[in-house]
DNA sequence: AACTATTTATAAGA
DNA sequence: TTCTTATAAATAGTT
């Protein structure tokens, strides 16, 4: 893309970068939006690492492709763990805005108490990973998944992950890794610094298409209450 | 700080940035580390809606600053869209993982019972948004923030939450905010573009300690299998 | 909050 | 994809 001239009246949709000048809108050229967003992606990575180092801060990214491809970054604290703290922090923040409503206090009583119960059982869960035989190929697939959740988190918990990237024969140490999933490929790569050498993975055939709309329906919310929140939710706790 | 002279040996470990330069670990001067946070936030956040944009990208980006303020962005299908795509995908990806595990179907059952129960809680605590006379006014609080973030999220749904700059008299169009909450302010900004112009919009007294250290665990790595294999999750598809 | 000296990020092009 | 290069953007240290 050639610069249209010099001249150059900067509204705040447009940017500049290296050559050239961009308007900060979807890059319609396929080839072009792809580089752009393997670029920027590593930018983005690095960056996000960099503040949580400096700054001591704690950093969970998502980013889904266009094409629906996942690339995630945490810092040490897991991103599970993250997202959860952002659960408490945003049913905290949803309640301190709303602290006058009154009426259903009923179900306002069961819902803490399966809230509780629900914090019992994840733990429980969490303790013994099993599942009982009467339950559904589906159920016992979540099951499975959550026991595999498990184990990860334990991973997670312990020291930092090895990574010998092999294109040079040396081995970094490094605390997050990138991992891209998509219907052609998937792999980890180390989303900052390394992100120029991905390492191939898995590789798996299928196609992915997200057309239940229900499918995107959440999690239930994940509400997990925990305990850094200890004073105000302290009645929640198992 | 004065740079150490010209000499610049640069393992993975330092960055220069600007004037000076910077090794990639923690800064202790708690004012620089202030400093250094806010600058590199607005700028993350700012990449981070560019590659969004840009590239046609979803992103979600969650930030909690060393004391413990919440810092959010994420584009216009929302946080928690995001979050539970990412979950869809993180789940079909443990499954992909850990195939085979089953046995408690019991408190498994009733582990989905109380989480469908508590979806339609929710549910209805979004449409009533109602406390009962007996909570605290820490509860009450909770209560409240929650009314607040239905609010926002309901804007949020919608077309782009339009802001007025009312710095140079334009209005833009932002599609995402910024919400940081703390102990001592709470306020919307735009995480990008404006973000030295931050918008006070609430202000609450109360104080936050992240104490537990359990909480600053890490993830290390993320396996983050998704959804993109259709044909090995469809079947997880609701 | 501004101001810059510099470095980093990156759009094109190869 | 990956590298190179010209330039714009980001930002550390200052003011």
């Amino acid at each position: 893309m050639q610069s249209e001239g010099d001249t150059w009246e900067g509204p705040v949709v447009r940017i500049k970068m290296g050559r050239g000048r961009v308007q900060l809108k979807r890059i319609e050229n396929k080839i072009n939006r792809q580089v752009t967003f393997s670029k920027r992606r590593a930018g983005l990575f690095k960056k996000a690492h960099e503040i949580s180092v400096l700054c001591d801060a704690e950093v969970a990214l998502v980013v889904f492709s266009h094409k629906g491809k996942l690339f995630e970054y945490s810092t040490d604290s897991c991103m599970e763990k993250i997202l959860e703290r952002y659960e408490r922090y945003s049913y905290a923040e949803r309640q301190l805005i709303a602290p006058e409503s009154d009426v259903n206090t009923n179900w306002s009583m069961e819902y803490n108490r399966l809230k509780a119960k629900i914090e019992l059982l994840e733990r429980n869960q969490r303790t013994n990973l099993c599942t009982t035989p009467s339950m559904s190929s589906k159920e016992r697939r979540r099951r499975y998944k959550n026991k595999t959740a498990c184990f990860l988190n334990r991973s997670r918990r312990g020291k930092r992950f090895l990574w010998h990237n092999k294109s040079n024969g040396t081995s970094r140490t490094m605390a997050k890794i990138c991992l891209a999933a998509a219907p052609q490929q998937h792999q980890i790569q180390h989303p900052y610094m390394l992100s120029h050498q991905p390492s191939p993975f898995l590789n798996m055939g299928g196609l992915y298409q997200e057309e239940d709309p229900m499918a995107m329906r959440r999690n239930d919310l994940d509400l997990s209450l925990e305990p850094v929140y200890n004073c105000n939710l302290g009645c929640f706790a198992a």
